[in-house]
DNA sequence: CCAGCATTTATTGTAGACAATATGTATTTT
DNA sequence: AAAATACATATTGTCTACAATAAATGCTGG
């Protein structure tokens, strides 16, 4: 009886992926073997190769005799970020635009479609979700498989970074969503179009406009970031 | 008692790396869990996380009832590879004039010296995974969690390649093999010092030596690259 | 003789039970 | 009373046995 398509453990897989991008799941938090497993459905063996894939995808971290952790978020991490992702989109954007099929297009113009719903409905997990597809199909277009696991690294944490700084309130966001999603548009016009260059400087516009959000709440509260704990002594090297 | 500093699973992971780097684990092989599981003195479950571990990092890939299979090489792989190993290169080397730590230094010439010597032995196997070490010492000073995952892919690659291109009847290679050592001389210096632009650069030179070197044996033979076979249609999305 | 199908066999996937390690608590000793 | 140690408990790590899936082989029918 396969009323589903994707096995027990594919749903536990992305079930596991979506709640860490959303924080359902926040960083820094420690996972129960025992309990994950009865909550899917399977037991703990294919469980722990479970949490090893998504260790090896940067979801989570393993720490020996210790369990799992949701992948912890530091200021480090997000200068880290800084540095990196501009150059990693506005790569595999260029490399989209080069390599991009019919097909994949298709499938972003529905992911866009998606996201602007998302957007309408005010969903603020279905919105970074949304937005997260949309750019990890645009990492597909780019078919490298050497420039995809930093993408998708950037993306996890890009995705987390805007649920943690999301807020409602602030009207003036909403207006920065409807920028963001008109740049989606042209995202697609220019893979469509071939016109790498563009698409490339285009990938860093948004990434700056991204970037000024996240600021405006880094910035003017001083320093304090509200993210999740440290991991123990493991994780980064002895020094400092 | 504890006469290994790291347990069965550690030693298993380490050594299976370091066959698929060597290709003593040809790539598009596939792995039979059993064997590898006694071969090890572990049992099935264990090893099947590290599989997953491994795929993970890029070593093996894993199809659904299937099994595991060392990564492919294609014609594509080594294209995409071209593109995208410069940028990473560069990118990770000024990082780390940016940010090494004495203690990471030490390390680093450390690793030069075994180099040295692998290159004086003229055993290829060693010379190789200690250039694989080399960069990814290099890569942990750059300290910087989305760019490590593509430069481990890359490294796994480049390892790869210079194995199965490798051939000891060649005399000017040995010519090379010395200025790619002198090369690493450098990046230790200009590391040392903290001239990220330099470095930077010196990154992209050893990287272009690399590259012809390789590219004199793709390119005159006419197309075909004697690497494994594809894997079966999985892997792929299903476009083109 | 070839094609299609059923059966067999080998390999992967999973479950439940057991062992080992780490943490928290209580007790004992200084 | 405080600190250190020993114990109890909970959680992770592993093993053996079983189930399910896919490949391979042989059989039957055309």
């Amino acid at each position: 009886m396969e009323t589903e398509t994707r096995s027990k453990k594919t749903r536990c897989i992305e079930d596991l992926r979506r709640k860490v991008l959303t924080e359902a799941l926040e960083p820094g938090m420690y996972l129960d073997e025992t309990e994950l497993a009865d909550t899917y459905g399977i037991s703990r063996p294919p469980l722990r190769e479970v949490l090893r894939q998504l260790a090896g995808e940067g979801y989570v971290v393993l720490h020996e005799n210790r369990g799992a952790q949701v992948a912890p978020m530091t200021h480090k991490t997000l200068r880290n970020f800084f540095v990196v992702a501009p150059m990693i989109y506005a790569a595999t954007t260029r490399l989209a635009a080069e390599h991009a099929t019919p097909d994949q297009i298709a499938r972003l113009k529905e992911c866009q479609r998606a996201f602007r719903q998302a957007i309408k409905n005010g969903d603020a997990a279905e919105r970074a979700l949304g937005n997260e597809r949309f750019h990890s199909i645009i990492g597909e277009m780019a078919d490298n498989e050497y420039l995809m696991p930093s993408l998708r690294r950037l993306l996890i944490d890009h995705t987390r970074i805007s649920m943690t700084f999301y807020n409602p309130r602030k009207p003036s966001f909403a207006q920065q969503r409807e920028i963001a999603a008109d740049q989606h548009d042209q995202f697609i016009a220019l893979i469509e179009a071939g016109e790498a260059d563009a698409a490339a400087a285009l990938a860093v516009a948004h990434w700056e406009l991204s970037r000024a959000q996240i600021e405006s709440f880094v910035t003017p509260e001083g320093i304090n970031i509200p993210l999740g704990r440290a991991p123990g002594v493991a994780g980064t090297r002895g020094a400092s």
